[in-house]
DNA sequence: CAACTCATTGAGAATGAGTCTCAATTTCTA
DNA sequence: TAGAAATTGAGACTCATTCTCAATGAGTTG
């Protein structure tokens, strides 16, 4: 898939500019293979001395959602995570309120769900989240 | 069920003290039969010359939440809704992203997805969001 | 290719939901 | 009913996110 064209498309449509900070994020983006947040992106860049704010992480980060290229996941409480749409097919977690940590799974069964609910509706679906929380094989063995 | 009970029952265990904002606030939500949010209920108790303060009502949504007779949700990308526990099967939403309706499903099958999770992963799951987008069938009428 | 328009950027101020503080008050145990 | 301990409210505080606005840059048009 080719990402860069995907959005550069998507900003000549809006009328939008394809600017160098633009074009760094997709491409520090298309680096993470897991879940992020706006301070970790900000930090990966600065660390590799590319100059962009944090106002303009937050700015991009919208368009990307809005054009479909990235994925917004508000987890738990207040967790904010946001991830790759496109080479993946991750959609659904699991947080183990014990320890914090992140399962990711995809069961194709959900598009059945959807769809009986589409058509009970008449609604169309277009995205979705799904999070299960609980607790995980390790901390279920640690508190025997 | 009877709510005032688990919920005393659920301080006490805690050695938690049974307040009469505390009584009031759930009183307040089991008159609720939707979703809400902690100023909403703040607003509906002001106008009932009822006393109770913003960081009250927090701080009792978290042990409701804590105790298993409230659910927490976050809606897309910041909306933040409670909704009671008990007297309802309602776990799942739909928000259309035209018009901002949100319509309540549920559906079991889900609950075999998350045994299949728990059987791969030996985990225990406790409680789910799922959240799917999309466009009603009101406004894919209007759009045409 | 130069001029011009209009989007974009960054720095820091502003916002706002939610949390914390602490003195005064209330619950409830013994 | 006294006393320990939890609770409350008001407002200060936090911190992620958004906004502001002057300076800069993209890209269109002649």
């Amino acid at each position: 898939m080719d990402v860069t064209r995907v959005f550069s498309e998507y900003l000549k449509k809006h009328s939008l500019k394809i600017t160098s900070e633009r074009v760094t994020i997709l491409n520090e983006i298309n680096r993470i293979n897991h879940h992020f947040d706006p301070d970790t992106l900000l930090f990966k860049l600065k660390n590799q001395n590319m100059k962009v704010s944090r106002a303009t992480i937050y700015r991009t980060l919208d368009l990307l959602v809005d054009c479909g290229l990235v994925m917004k996941n508000v987890l738990g409480n207040s967790t904010i995570l946001y991830e790759k749409k496109y080479d993946t097919q991750i959609h659904d977690h699991f947080l183990c309120l014990s320890c914090g940590k992140i399962i990711e799974f995809f069961d194709s069964d959900l598009k059945k769900i959807h769809q009986k609910l589409s058509k009970m509706h008449n609604l169309s679906v277009s995205d979705y989240t799904h999070q299960v929380f609980g607790i995980c094989g390790k901390c279920k063995v640690e508190n025997e």
